[in-house]
RNA sequence: GGGCCGUUAGCUCAGUUGGCAGAGCGCUCGCCUUUUAAGCGAGAUGUCGCAGGUUCGAUGCCUGCACGGCCUACCA
């Protein structure tokens, strides 16, 4: 398919061919720059409200422009043709004429492929079927297509080339181009909507000697002029609090965390995370600015607060719904018959006891009482979310990062979004005190069992012990984000260039 | 890891109860100076995923493998 040896096929020698013949003519066949007048659009902008009269006397229709773009269809009758070019995302007819043209650059456009690039200059006017077209008097070639483009009308369909050569996708695809156009709105609302509640965006490591921040398997590698082992980060969370304990108050990263774990519609080995941490902030605070940036970025990236997700309607509307962790698996429960009370809740024996009841996998152990608990939530609940939602209260077993909550013994000031089914944001109070913070990590890792990549964090520590202010933090999962506002099942359809598996024989 | 489905021309796909491998688009050649999936005429597409097996004969049936998709499980 592709490398060295690849052999070409008969398309490619054809199009070589086509290109040793057009270097014949003596025209340059890889030039440096075509200076374009208007894009495609532009052209459209400036003149697709002119009948065929208008165009006429227009003087600046008359003394034309030039354009550029890639040769998508060809319509040719010997002595005359019809290109149409392509280029971001417009398209625009062009008219090439014998009588019109110099000869060799008329015998230039014969030798023309589908996905070749052409510059052509000349005069805007109608056709007799009213279609806005560029007169060619110069045709400038500017670079040659060697492999054909996918197929016309059907687009290109087969999953695994459309993630692995993604660029023809875009090419075949309008509707895939408009998610990644609506991706890129909706991260650049993220990023106005932070810059102007007066976050500060910055960079931390995704090189970290330890990987610290979230419970994930991380990937290894080396740096050899140090001599060490180091992980790309699986959360820039204690290095984005650091810098609030040195004194910005409110920052935000939009980068990429790596995981090392499976694959799934869900989850990408690299993900994008926008986390942002604000001083004197809590809980609740992080709760309604979360609400709020999310509103934001559905305006942008989907359009509007209603966005249509698989069989759904979501509603981005503020306040989206509130329900606690224990609320939402309590009534799940009895929905299936099952009753948890206040005592049952704090028995890992009761809880592993619904676990096998309902068929559900257990834990990996030791699991106390409170994953026990969210085991179950996730098992239960977590799908059925489909409106924003945020769930509360989780267990501090399970929030190793998250203060606890005064008023409720063994859960913390936590929060997670769910929408559409889909774990969004995941935000809290962020633990300050030194020692609680070195007790649970100590708890953290007492539960482990090897791995010595999760080793305590003492620089992160002696951080704290500096002084971190109150401090509300919140992730957000950009990923899933944009599934969610461009109607995506899979999460490999909202990044470019997804992870699969390396092609064989390549 | 498990289940189901798929792999045929450059692309999208059909097909054979086992008997010369097909269509549309694209491509090549010819005609055509206002087309819109342009049209007309002619032509070429190929390791039917790979390896064995059954058979007079396998793209088709059997076994194994590879690759991919969907679902599911795992990933505190």
């Amino acid at each position: 398919m592709s490398g060295p040896d690849r052999k070409p096929g008969r398309d490619e020698k054809t199009r070589r061919r086509k290109l040793d013949e057009i270097r014949a003519l003596g025209v340059p066949v890889w030039p440096n720059r075509y200076p374009a007048t208007h894009t495609l659009d532009e052209v459209r902008a400036a003149f697709g409200e002119l009948d065929a009269l208008s165009l006429e006397e227009t003087p600046e229709a008359d003394r034309g422009v030039r354009v550029a773009g890639r040769v998508v269809a060809i319509r040719s009758f010997g002595k005359a043709a019809f290109l149409r070019l392509a280029e971001r995302q417009g398209t625009l007819q062009i008219h090439v004429r014998r009588d019109i043209l110099p000869h060799r650059e008329f015998r230039l456009t014969r030798l023309l492929d589908l996905g070749d690039w052409i510059g052509v200059a000349g005069p805007v006017f109608r056709t007799r079927t009213d279609e806005l077209t560029v007169r060619a008097d110069q045709v400038t070639f500017l670079s040659k297509a060697l492999l054909p483009l996918p197929e016309k009308w059907h687009g290109l369909t087969d999953r695994d080339t459309r993630y692995r050569q993604r660029y023809l996708d875009l090419l075949g695809n309008p509707e895939t181009r408009e998610v990644f156009l609506r991706r890129a709105r909706m991260v650049s609302a993220l990023r106005r909507f932070m810059d102007a509640e007066g976050f500060l965006e910055v960079e931390t490591p995704m090189l970290q000697p330890l990987a610290t921040g979230a419970a994930a398997r991380p990937f290894q590698t080396r740096h050899r002029a140090l001599g060490v082992d180091l992980f790309l980060r699986v959360a820039p969370e204690l290095y984005l609090k650091r810098l609030v304990v040195g004194g910005f108050p409110r920052v935000y990263e939009i980068n990429r965390n790596f995981r090392n774990e499976g694959l799934s519609t869900r989850h990408n080995p690299e993900f994008t995370m926008l986390e942002f941490y604000r001083a004197f902030s809590d809980c609740a605070g992080m709760m309604e600015l979360t609400e709020r940036l999310i509103v934001a970025a559905a305006e942008r990236g989907a359009g509007g607060a209603t966005v249509r997700f698989g069989e759904d309607e979501l509603r981005f509307e503020r306040p989206f719904d509130r329900v606690t962790l224990t609320d939402a698996t309590v009534a799940a429960l009895a929905g299936r018959g099952i009753a948890l009370d206040g005592d049952a809740l704090r028995s890992a024996g009761d809880l592993a006891d619904i676990h096998r009841r309902l068929d559900l996998v257990l834990p990996a152990p030791p699991a106390g009482p409170g994953k026990l608990l969210l085991s179950l939530f996730e098992a239960l609940c977590e799908r059925e979310l489909i409106q924003p939602t945020f769930v509360t209260g989780y267990p501090v077993e399970v929030s190793p990062l998250s203060k606890a909550d005064p008023e409720n013994p063994g859960f913390t000031e936590r929060f997670e979004l769910f929408a559409g089914g889909l774990e969004i944001a995941n935000g809290f109070s962020e633990l300050n005190d030194p020692d609680e913070q070195a007790a649970r990590f100590g708890e953290q890792m007492a539960r482990r069992q090897g791995g010595d990549e999760h080793a305590m964090d003492w620089d992160y520590i002696e951080a704290l012990r500096h002084g971190l202010p109150p401090t509300g933090g919140v992730g957000v999962g950009v990923d899933r984000l944009a599934m969610l506002l461009t109607d995506s099942p899979a999460i490999r359809d909202v990044i470019l260039f997804p992870h699969l598996r390396p092609r064989e024989g390549r």
